[in-house]
Order: C-alpha cells, then structure tokens, then sequence
DNA sequence: ATGGTTGTTGGACAA
C-alpha cells in the first residue's frame, strides 16, 4: 500500500494538479489537509472518476481535511475529541484495511505568545491525550499522518536563523512533537532514512523559497511499532512543488505492505 | 527593516 499526505492548500484551486499527480502515482490512500472549502463544494465527482472514494471534514474558507482511498473508507470519526467548543477542521480518523489511519493538520500558531499560538498549544496537549488514551490501546498498524506544523530540529530547515521567532520551531512546541514520540511512536522518515537531513516538505511561495531550496519538513507520518514493521520506505515526492500552480507544500508517501 | 506570494473572498485574514 502506498499512502501519502499532501497539504493541497485549496483543494478547488489544485484540483487539476491533484488529479494529475494521483493518475500518475497511483497511491491507495491520501490524506489531504487545507482543502479550504465545505463539504458539498469538495471535488467528489473528479476524483471518484479516477478511482478514489473521498471522506471529506471540510469549513468554509480555511483548515478542511479529507481522506482519499481507492479501498473502503471505515469507522469515520470527525474532530479531535476533547473540546465540544472547537470550530475548526483540522482532525479526522477512519479504518482502511485494518490500518487505523488519522489525518490532521495542526494549527499554525503564529505569531508566538498570543491565542493562535497557546490554541496551537492546547491543540497539540488534546492530540497527545487521544493518542495515549485511546489511539496507542489498538494493536492495529496505526498511522498518524498530516501537517504537524512543527520544525523538529534544527536539521529539518535550511537555516534555523529564519525561524527562531516561528511558531514552528518553538521550545515548547518541539518538546510536545517529541513526547508523542516518547509514547512509542516513530517519524516514519527519520527510520526508514537514518542521518537524512535537509530534506524539506515545504517551501514558501514568498523570497524564492523554492529555488533557493530554503525549506522545512513539517510534514509527518508518525507510525506505532506494528505499522513501522510492515513499511519498507518513506520519501519526499518534489515534484508536485515545481509545477505551475503548485502547493507550498509537496508529498510525503510510505509503502506499507498489507 | 521591510517586503516579498497565494487563496478565499470581496476587506482582511491566514499561512
């Protein structure tokens, strides 16, 4: 099983790229994130035409997640549990062939120190509640995959100058991607690509971020032991960032056998 | 230091 995670940033303004990236890579399963849109104006049709049945957790004008699969979508639950007061589309978690598969797309944060930043905060203490709670208790192979929003280390950007004011690479936001980690799960491309630095997932469209390769890997598969033992690889697709039109973001896929 | 870009939306806001 190939599976990818793409922040698309605006479904309907990609849809033409998305089409044609998922007709030539074939994936079985893509999660999307920032689809910018509601659920009945997403591209259903388009993309059930090629193949892929769609579960869509979308609002209007930002955020909106959505999963993508050429096998059947199951158990579909919308929202990150633990605040009933929470507006936002950025967490949804479903069942495809017996992997429990959840896609997210963590609040950006900017600027540090005020409330998009302490949400971005309390967002990331619920996730690590749901994953010890319940998401770890599954001996399923289980994938969290998505835009995490987070610098992990100073390795996963060209020059960590340019974001030490950045939500991203804060201390306490850095120690809460750890501690999911410290749970028992793994960053997918960090084991199947031990000492690989300076690989990047996104690029601003701002400066000329892309040509100067002045990136940064926000963007994660975070995998329990049993979904680790059955991936033999995990890697960056770039294409999709060099086409006109493009995403800032581009894919991160795993092969998973099952 | 400032501005540089893109999408949604129709003036800002988010990233």
């Amino acid at each position: 099983m190939k599976i990818a995670t793409f922040n698309i940033n605006s479904v309907r303004a990609r849809i033409e790229n998305l089409c044609d990236w998922l007709n030539t890579e074939q994936p079985d399963i893509v999660l999307l994130q920032e689809l910018k849109c509601q659920d009945e104006q997403f591209p259903y049709e388009k993309l059930k035409s090629i193949g892929y049945e769609a579960s869509v957790y979308g609002q209007k004008a930002y955020n909106g997640v959505a999963v993508l699969s050429k096998h059947k979508i199951e158990k579909v639950v919308k929202g990150l549990p633990g605040d009933d007061s929470d507006e936002q589309s950025r967490y949804m978690e479903c069942t495809i062939k017996g992997i429990n598969v959840c896609n997210l797309y963590l609040p950006n944060g900017n600027p540090i120190g005020k409330e998009k930043y302490e949400y971005k905060l309390k967002w990331m203490d619920r996730l690590g509640k749901h994953i010890k709670n319940k998401l770890l208790n599954s001996a399923k192979p289980l994938l969290i995959g998505g835009d995490w929003n987070v610098i992990p280390t100073d390795d996963d950007c060209l020059d960590p100058d340019d974001w030490v004011d950045d939500a991203a690479a804060s201390n306490q936001v850095r120690a809460r991607f750890k501690a999911y980690q410290n749970l028992g799960l793994y960053d997918a491309f960090n084991a199947l690509n031990p000492n690989k630095k300076q690989v990047f997932t996104f690029w601003d469209y701002q400066r000329g971020a892309w040509s100067k390769n002045n990136g940064i890997r926000i963007d994660f598969f975070l995998l329990n032991g049993n979904a680790l033992d059955k991936t033999t690889n995990c890697w960056v697709d770039t294409k999709p960032r060099g086409k006109e039109k493009a995403s800032d973001h581009t894919p991160l896929l795993i092969d998973l056998n099952s």
